[in-house]
RNA sequence: GCCUCCUUAGCUCAAUGGUAGAGCGCCGCUUUUGUAAAGCGGGGGUUGCAGGUUCAAGUCCUGCAGGAGGCUCCA
């Protein structure tokens, strides 16, 4: 016990224990329990996680990390541990098979871990294999990572006399007045090492499974202008069960896809010929578009809403006015001329509703004046972004323009706030993320309109309203629109990627540009503020979206397909065509599938078109005027007669009800 | 836009540099069937496009297009 200076630590459990200063925390579990001491692999102290032979010097809160929480759940930290380890083995791997590599960076990220590599050699998907063998002897000597720190002018020297500018400018960009080092090994200067903050596990051999999944190109320092590397990205897990169930997980996700299934269910489809981009709604992706207008021309009539509609192209002369070209010329396609002047395609709905604005004059008295339509837009999407629904070349947007006064702000935001949510309610969005995006100075002028105050001012209206509308947000600076802050909704698609499905900015800007003005009650002409807002984003990404989160099995107000009628013989087509009739006077999109296989395929069709309701009519059904109905998904709904079937899937329509309401 | 990989029938996939195939779907006939695939037969291809190497190219090389995974971008 060395000068015999204690700390204390005070665990998870709020008990508080007196440790002697420089006990490490493999000591400190060892005291708790041999279990635990067996299971730990890093210790957190304040919330910073640091290696488990790192000696303890201060007192904290202090708390033992391991494969899995006290709930048998993984543990993120335990995970955050085993990959960023799991990182330096294939490392290490990477450097046996091609001495040449040159390391630069290798972080543990949601899913995995990945490192960037400089190398001339393509690593191609063939030799993964030959680098999990590598890894796989390294894991098997169970090497301990151990940490070495020097000062930083040492440490500096250290790493400019290895020659790797890499490192050298990671090493540049450490905080603090010490660089470390892990070795993984013992012996600093002949087992692999890596400059590295840490923390690591152990050893190598609690590094239970872990697979090198695939291999990008990523950009150095994330910028387009530096060289590119090589991003071999892996995964580890704790246990070899562990990562096969995250294997199966991302196999589900695949079955998810909204590519997979658009096209199963014939909603939407590609044309090389038409264009990259440039997606085709076939009639059952025209069936979903029709339903969310309608839901949203709803709310809209409301919401005191009026319908515009605008042209798709206008003069260059609308975008120069607008600000648009110098920030954006690059998005949109270029311009077409005829006589004598250029034009463009729109890329967005806001001057030409600008215009509309403008077309009369106006007074206090019309405001708020709120103008939607659901206008198709084109973009210049790069080549490389463009993403099956997600992210198009020609969309059409769910967009409104609200012209009100400074004092009517604050009513106008919270209430297209509320219409977000509760559209998101009716597809049971529940995981979602509203980022609040502020300019950066240093893009004032380039990026963002020249007006630092007015910034200011408008943020903090936005802020405001945010707090007393007490709608939870996540603040990021410098990913404001040109014209002002905006509200971004995020949500995560089942592939795991993260999409804005819905934004919603605040413009002090263009306004002015337009000279937009109405009359105020004491005759002076004022400028109103324009709120632009897309709660349902674009039907591209929209729909894409929700094939995801549905996985096709769309509730029935949704469903292309709701209702398909089934014959067991063609003795029942007569009355089958009854039943179709009636289904479709009803205003139910349903077809009938009359052939003559067995009623056994004609379900097994309908399961794979994700059909919500099969009626099947044998003589039985025939002579009563009934239907037996099946629900999607294996579920026996009984016999019922045709018109309480119609009278409950109407029910179910008009709510828009996420679950049907038939019960066994 | 950049890096890597991919592209064979509508879909999923086979085919040592040596005569392009299967399953499902589609069409026809038979079957008249009660809740996850009845039987038989048929049609379907300039192997993404354009060049090149070779006695011979789906296969090797080059370019282009489209797609995938990333990076960058995203009003």
């Amino acid at each position: 016990m060395p000068d015999g200076k204690a700390i204390e630590l005070v665990f998870p459990d709020g008990s508080k224990h007196s440790f002697p200063e420089g006990t490490t925390g493999a000591a400190v579990a060892a005291s708790i329990g041999k279990r635990l001491a067996a299971d730990a692999l890093a210790v957190k102290l304040d919330g910073e996680i640091r290696d488990l032979n790192r000696p303890i010097t201060r007192s904290a809160a202090f708390q033992v990390v391991t494969p899995l929480n006290r709930k048998k759940e993984l543990d993120p930290d335990g995970l955050y541990c085993v990959r960023h380890s799991a990182a330096h083995v294939m490392a290490e791997a990477l450097c046996r098979l091609w001495p040449e590599t040159k390391l630069v960076y290798g972080p543990p990220v949601d899913d995995g871990f990945y490192y960037d590599i400089d190398l001339e050699h393509k690593i191609s998907t063939e030799e993964f294999a030959k680098i999990e063998a590598e890894m796989k002897k390294i894991v098997a000597e169970k090497r301990p990572f151990t940490r070495v720190e020097m000062p930083r002018a040492e440490g500096m020297k250290k790493v400019q006399a290895e020659g790797n500018v890499y490192k050298v400018d990671n090493a540049e960009r450490a905080e603090g007045d010490v660089l470390s080092f892990y070795v993984t090994g013992e012996k600093p200067g002949a087992d692999f090492e890596d400059l590295c903050r840490g923390p690591h596990v152990p050893d190598t051999g609690r590094i239970g499974a872990y697979k090198v999944m695939s291999v990008a190109g990523a950009y150095w320092h994330g910028d387009a202008s530096k060289q590119q590397l090589q991003r071999v990205y892996g995964t580890a897990f704790h246990t070899q069960e562990q990562l096969d169930k995250h294997l199966a997980l991302l196999d589900e996700a695949k079955k998810r896809d909204h590519r997979k299934i658009g096209r199963e269910l014939s909603i939407y489809a590609y044309d090389d010929e038409v264009g990259p981009g440039l997606p085709l709604w076939l009639p059952n992706g025209g069936a979903m578009i029709e339903e969310l207008e309608r839901l949203a021309k709803e709310a809209e009539f409301a919401g005191g809403y009026q319908r515009v509609k605008s042209p798709h192209i206008c003069k260059e002369q609308l975008y120069i006015k607008s600000g648009h070209l110098p920030y954006y010329a690059d998005s949109m396609f270029p311009p077409m001329e005829f006589e004598g002047v250029k034009y463009y395609i729109k890329p967005m709905n806001c001057p030409h509703h600008h215009k509309i604005f403008a077309a009369e004059p106006r007074s206090y008295r019309d405001l708020p004046l709120r103008l939607a339509e659901y206008g198709s837009c084109y973009r210049y999407e790069q080549s490389g972004e463009l993403f099956g629904l997600m992210r198009v070349r020609s969309m059409q947007m769910n967009d409104a323009h609200i012209y009100c006064t400074i004092e009517q702000f604050e009513q106008e935001f919270l209430d297209v706030c509320k219409m977000y949510l509760s559209h998101f309610k009716v597809f049971g969005i529940d995981k979602f993320v509203m980022r609040f995006s502020t300019h950066g100075k240093e893009g004032l002028g380039k990026k963002y309109v020249n007006e630092p105050e007015l910034w200011l001012k408008t943020e903090a209206m936005v802020r405001e309203t945010l707090r007393k509308g007490d709608i939870p947000t996540e603040e990021v600076a410098n990913e404001a629109a040109f014209y002002g802050p905006k509200i971004d909704v995020q949500v995560w698609s089942a592939i795991g990627r993260e999409f804005t499905l819905a934004t919603n900015q605040v413009d002090f800007a263009v306004p002015k540009r337009f000279n937009l003005a109405y009359k105020a009650a004491d005759n002076t002409d004022q400028t109103p503020l324009c709120i632009h807002r897309a709660p349902l984003g674009t039907h591209e990404r929209f729909i894409g979206f929700l094939i995801e989160h549905f996985a096709g099995n769309f509730p029935l107000w949704l469903a292309p397909q709701q209702v398909r009628v089934a014959n067991i013989t063609d003795k029942q087509e007569d009355f089958g065509k009854k039943v179709l009739k009636a289904l479709r006077d009803a205003g139910l999109r349903a077809d009938a599938d009359f052939g003559h296989g067995k009623i056994n395929a004609k379900v097994l069709e309908s399961e794979r078109l994700k059909i919500p309701y099969l009626l099947v009519i044998g003589e039985r059904e025939a002579a009563a005027g009934s239907v037996a109905v099946r629900g999607r998904g294996r579920r026996d709904l009984g016999v019922l007669s045709l018109e309480r079937f119609i009278e409950e899937a109407e029910k179910e329509v008009n709510t828009r009800a996420l679950d049907t309401s038939l019960k066994a």
